[in-house]
DNA sequence: ATGATAATATTCACTCATAAACATTTCGCT
DNA sequence: AGCGAAATGTTTATGAGTGAATATTATCAT
């Protein structure tokens, strides 16, 4: 599974080096998706065809939700390689929709990883709201 | 089960000794990740794995506080390996989110450690009132 | 107490991942 | 064809991470 943060940042064309713990279990092609919170999601190529399983279960030609979701993800996403300095080039439009500008964080998070804007991860994750957590914890019985 | 508290002390490379009797009972894999009132949790491979267990019957794409949870302890945690001095290193970004520069407390609390900035973990520990929060736990009727 | 041993702390040196700067190629457009 | 922009590739620097060596402190047995 994927864990861990991980701060690097674009270069000046937009690339993008993965975390040289991140290649070791991603290999070298990987699933570029729009995500969830404003931040780009990766996959392994397995993981995405079982997410996109998943998401083809919602009954798409009746409600309009199910056919918004699809696009959003199965349109926002793409086929990457890294190059031979451990590199991918993130894509204009992706980089808009997560605010990528320089400094980005890399976040493991279990089946994917994460592409956040550093600032806005910082502030998602605003961890003084320590009672919120510790309330959700409780809330889902953890 | 863990127990005690040690004052240990951190190398200018942000490196931590774990103290022998704990390193007795963890092994030299464990997992270390961020933990609740700012200080980090060090969690045996096994422990760990039930607490992810419990995190992973939580609703994602549905649900932004699961989200929340994934992201604040996996993203948030470490695989860490002792190395042949009984060091190892904590990221730059756990010891900022636990703030720890130099002193130190490990703190075995059960089931997990606790690493803590010294003054924090002296400011916290003033157990003056502990009366008064035993007292407000009586409905636990323990 | 005293010395022997183990545990912790500190320092130094080196490697390799990341960052940054620069060069080349590809491709669309006029 | 010739130009410019984007994509791709190469090279060099920097610094975090790692390992080894040494110094200091604590612990224990005699």
């Amino acid at each position: 599974m994927f864990m861990s943060e991980y701060y690097h940042s674009l270069d000046t064309k937009g690339r993008l080096i993965i975390p040289q713990k991140f290649r070791e279990q991603l290999g070298n092609e990987f699933i570029l998706s729009r995500g969830l919170d404003h931040c780009l999601y990766i996959y392994t190529q397995e993981e995405w065809e079982k997410f996109i399983e998943k998401l083809s279960t919602l009954p798409e030609l009746s409600n309009a939700n199910g056919r918004k979701l699809n696009r959003f993800f199965i349109a926002g996403s793409i086929q990457c390689e890294v190059d031979k300095q451990g590199r991918v080039l993130i894509p204009a439009s992706l980089r808009e929709f997560a605010s990528l500008e320089k400094e980005v964080v890399l976040a493991g998070v279990g089946k994917r990883i994460e592409v956040w804007n550093k600032n806005a991860w910082e502030d998602y994750n605003n961890f003084d709201d320590v009672e919120g957590i510790a309330s959700s914890l409780e809330a889902f019985n953890i």
